[in-house]
DNA sequence: CTCAAGCAAAGTGTCAACACTTTTGATGAA
DNA sequence: TTCATCAAAAGTGTTGACACTTTGCTTGAG
């Protein structure tokens, strides 16, 4: 399958660690599961080196662990971490919006606004996966005007991080219309500056979603 | 010089990338400074193979940047970078102390309470290495006590990250009492569950560090 | 039939050699 | 003297082979 790597920018290892990346966030891997160099190696193309060296970024990042003389398997986030996560996000996204507030402009607020409005529409089309994506971009929009790379990057790797636990719990369409009335309210507060109450409005949003995990476990019980 | 890595408790890259992080943390191997594989495995007694897979893993820590074909060097925090970082520490020391107030008991209140007289003693002493040792110890305790260990763990990262930047702007003794006295409030407000005082002077604590070191850059100009 | 011993297979860990790129410095013409 | 050219040196990128560890299966004693 899958014929060789990228083009020939630079080294193999970060075209690879890339390919890796994908295949885990995918789920193509899946949480708990090994990596096996030669496997790899045969299917990329390539020898075990430059597989070995991605691997190792792979741990740098945290999205493996490695087991000695054992080999490395995909991280396996659990239902503690994905709390706290929820705690941490909420936090970074609050500060995100109450930021936002001062770098917001005309531009933004039309490119906000229509975000929100494709949004209701895949909720009318009941469309999970169009509104996960779209939800993505609002949130890396907000993001963005916080100006703070550092605050951006962080929040990134608290949603990667999500992508580790056991899926399945996405797309409650009940849950979609809920959640983006909540993002409007948040893209108003921005709008209209007021740092407060946008502040709060992100930080309960994503409580909400910490909650809404909560009760389903809850109720698996 | 420096013979071999480690024992042998598990493959060489760990301990390697163990030692390289020692170095670069510690200022032996200074930001912008390049790593070259070939002394590096001379110096460590292995090939360049485990020392190109630690070099990997620092990378995906993000503590060295790699150039295609011409190696990896030292990450280099521009000014930008650490005022970001202190808005993000003040954040999430913050959101920790106020954490810590749910948590905190008497065997805590005693370490802390410990902690704090050695800071004034080394206060007293002009022993500005000593503080800022405690001073690690003291913050690590407060985030120990958010029992979030995703926030610790971001919180660490954030520190870490400080020592990529040009050091000497480090032990302004007139600076150490004044940093104490706030570590003293932070602690009673934890101690009293006051949280949000404690929140609000933890976070004020942090961002008088990114105060001072804005005064400083200024001053330079 | 059960279970321990041991052996083969699979997989990770390490190394030395080779290929390719960049840097350095020497050489010679203007 | 200055600058372009080019060859040697230094350094990174990749590979295949070998060593060692773990795993799982087979075999034979009880």
């Amino acid at each position: 399958m899958r014929a060789a790597i990228a083009k020939n920018e630079q080294g193999l290892s970060p075209g690879i660690a890339q390919e890796l990346k994908k295949l885990i966030y995918s789920g193509a891997i899946q949480p708990g599961e090994r990596l096996n160099e030669a496997a790899l190696a045969l299917q990329m193309g390539t020898s075990r080196g430059p597989i070995r060296e991605a691997i190792r970024m792979l741990t740098g990042l945290g999205l493996v662990t490695a087991v000695p003389n054992r080999g490395v398997y995909v991280r396996e986030v659990s239902v503690r971490e994905m709390l706290e996560n929820y705690d941490l996000r909420a936090l970074i996204f609050g500060f995100a919006a109450e930021r936002a507030c001062e770098h917001i402009d005309d531009t933004h607020t039309k490119k906000l606004e229509k975000l929100l409005q494709q949004m209701d529409l895949a909720c009318e089309a009941d469309n999970g996966t169009k509104y996960y994506e779209l939800n993505l971009q609002f949130h890396d929009q907000v993001l963005s005007l916080s100006e703070n790379q550092r605050t951006h990057q962080t929040y990134d790797d608290l949603v990667k991080e999500m992508h580790l636990f056991r899926r399945s719990f996405f797309n409650s369409p009940g849950n979609m219309r809920r959640s983006n009335e909540e993002h409007r309210a948040i893209f108003e507060a921005i709008a209209k500056h007021d740092a407060r109450r946008a502040k709060n409005l992100a930080e309960k949003h994503v409580l909400s979603g910490r909650g809404r995990l909560l009760a389903k476990l809850e109720k698996s019980l």
